[in-house]
DNA sequence: TTGTAGGCGTTATCAG
DNA sequence: CTGATAACGCCTACAA
């Protein structure tokens, strides 16, 4: 049985309200007693249930996170950022995966507040009403992550990259670099800020630039090296004159639209362009290396768990979309053709 | 205020103890009284808490996991293995980063402990004698995943890849390919699954085939690409004669290497062979695709939280090391040489 | 500055 | 089968 602020009260000749007076500097105690008290606490290495704490406090100092896939090195460095500052300021991280489902989700949402959490981060795939209409009669705080809300922007606190800006510049960085026919290859429909968004900044930038859209030359699938790869396919089979740049939705799908393109004998970058988006480890490493723009999952992480503590320790704060900055990183998948 | 096991009661017009029962369904109760209860606690929508729950049983339904860094995607695939059993069975992961510093891991163990938890997967860099003595003092069971005890071996509950061999295995395939000059590059003396035990398969497959350690040819420094492409070029510069094939301790180190090598004009596997370790899934895009040693780390983790599970429901189990086996991958970088 | 006692929401023991 | 009631371990008015 482990020693309880009972003992140390009765060790300490005192009562256990000056114990947890002591221990919670809750109110003054006299210096004395204040070092007697601590003294044996230590001696017993004592430390105060949490559950029992919890119970009347209604903090558990425990942050909750929800993600679509743990072993995706996305939500890995989203989740590393995230935990750098829940543990420097005393919150341990409970993770669980979604799978991207939305009822899933909604078990999950429930599942933590079982577990009186005292906040979540809430990485989605398609953030809609229903979802947050859920969130919103949930008794903690809940920050978005990585993905904002697709109905009712701005009614949620959210934490992510601006996707139509970071797909235009990428889109743009190609038409500087000369290219008119580009295509793009991105995640799917109903993922609303990588799949949706990011396929609207690639269409306003070719607006921009007053390039016609070819539908042709647009893919969605799924964020995997094969979607890339048969994507990039079914756009080489389907059209008789090649694009000579292709704007991607993740470098996954660059690698896979790459690994497609060098076996069918088109090389890259002399005969097309490849630009990625996330900037992965392994995107260096890759032959060629590969252009990307790099999107820092880790600050997003730690901003985004910044501003759930804030909440949490009562700071009031309107709800706002906070955009974490991103970068095209020119490696060795684009050409210029000017 | 939500509502409690006290509302349901007055509700349905019994004693706190019978919907109690009811919930827990831990003593026969009448099956009308029974239902009338569920039908309450449905409409009020009414949950248990769980830190008043726990306070009592002293279960948390918790499971605290430690990793050394929660990016790397060996651990990412570990916890997903983790969390697929665990949440499977009613349990909720607490994920800690170590950053593989003992003091660190220590000190989690205690953070741990104060937030409840039923148990822990505890996957080190080094546990040593220290550690070891550190978990078998608390009140709940530990077992480590990825790393076997550096100190006492068959102490603790483990659930690992036979690291000698799968080295052992590496090596022996690059000798039945003809190579005798083969060198090894692998992960940090510290390290003692991964580093030293690697190291020791490599030397043990050579002493089998009666073939000459040679110093210069073993290199021992970080998992990373950096490590990788300075442990190569190091010996590159250092030996007149280069090996004929390289036994890596992880992908990310062959991929270091072979990207020293193919820079230096060295070509991979023509003049020499490499071979990585882990099969990450960016192996098989790598160029050239990359011969490795398939360890499932998702595997170890599904292994290992299941026997944890058990631990916990009271079976009484004898410590002892689970073995997941590996799996040669040949790929593009190994050349036969006979 | 310190102590008493009630309560947080459950489970578990003991009667009936 | 059902109901009081004492824990569980701690915090927090309210008194002193």
């Amino acid at each position: 049985m482990a020693v309880t602020i009972a003992d140390i009260a009765r060790e300490a000749g005192v009562s256990i309200a000056t114990v947890s007076r002591v221990i919670n500097n809750t109110k003054p105690v006299s210096s004395d007693l204040k070092n007697r008290v601590f003294d044996i606490i230590e001696k017993n290495n004592f430390k105060p249930n949490e559950l029992a704490r919890g119970l009347i406090t209604k903090k558990t100092n425990i942050i909750g996170v929800i993600v679509p896939d743990i072993s995706n090195s996305v939500f890995g460095a989203l989740i590393k950022g995230i935990n750098i500052v829940c543990s420097k300021k005393g919150y341990t991280l409970m993770v669980t995966e979604s799978g991207g489902d939305i009822n899933n989700e909604i078990k999950l949402l429930d599942v933590l507040a079982d577990k009186k959490i005292d906040g979540i981060l809430f990485a989605g795939i398609n953030v809609n009403h229903k979802l947050i209409t859920e969130m919103q009669t949930k008794d903690y705080p809940v920050i978005l992550v990585t993905q904002e809300a697709s109905d009712g922007e701005g009614i949620m606190d959210t934490v992510v990259h601006d996707n139509i800006k970071a797909v235009y510049d990428a889109t743009k960085f190609l038409i500087d670099n000369g290219h008119k026919r580009i295509a793009y290859i991105g995640g799917p429909k109903i993922d609303y800020s990588s799949g949706k968004k990011r396929l609207k900044g690639y269409k306003l930038a070719l607006e921009d630039a007053k390039i016609k859209l070819i539908d042709s030359l647009i893919e969605q699938g799924e964020f995997s090296f094969q979607a890339g790869y048969l994507g990039m396919k079914k756009m080489y089979e389907e059209n008789s004159v090649l694009p000579t740049a292709v704007v991607t939705g993740s470098d996954i799908i660059a690698m896979g639209v790459i690994q497609f393109l060098t076996g069918a004998g088109v090389n890259v970058p002399d005969d097309i362009s490849v630009i990625g988006f996330d900037d992965l480890e392994f995107s260096t490493y890759f032959k060629p290396e590969l252009s990307t723009v790099r999107i820092s999952y880790f600050d997003e992480g730690a901003i985004a768990a910044n501003e759930l503590i804030k909440i949490i320790d009562g700071e009031n704060i309107t709800p706002q979309t906070h955009y974490v900055p991103h970068k095209i990183i020119r490696r060795s998948t684009i050409k210029n053709i000017n």
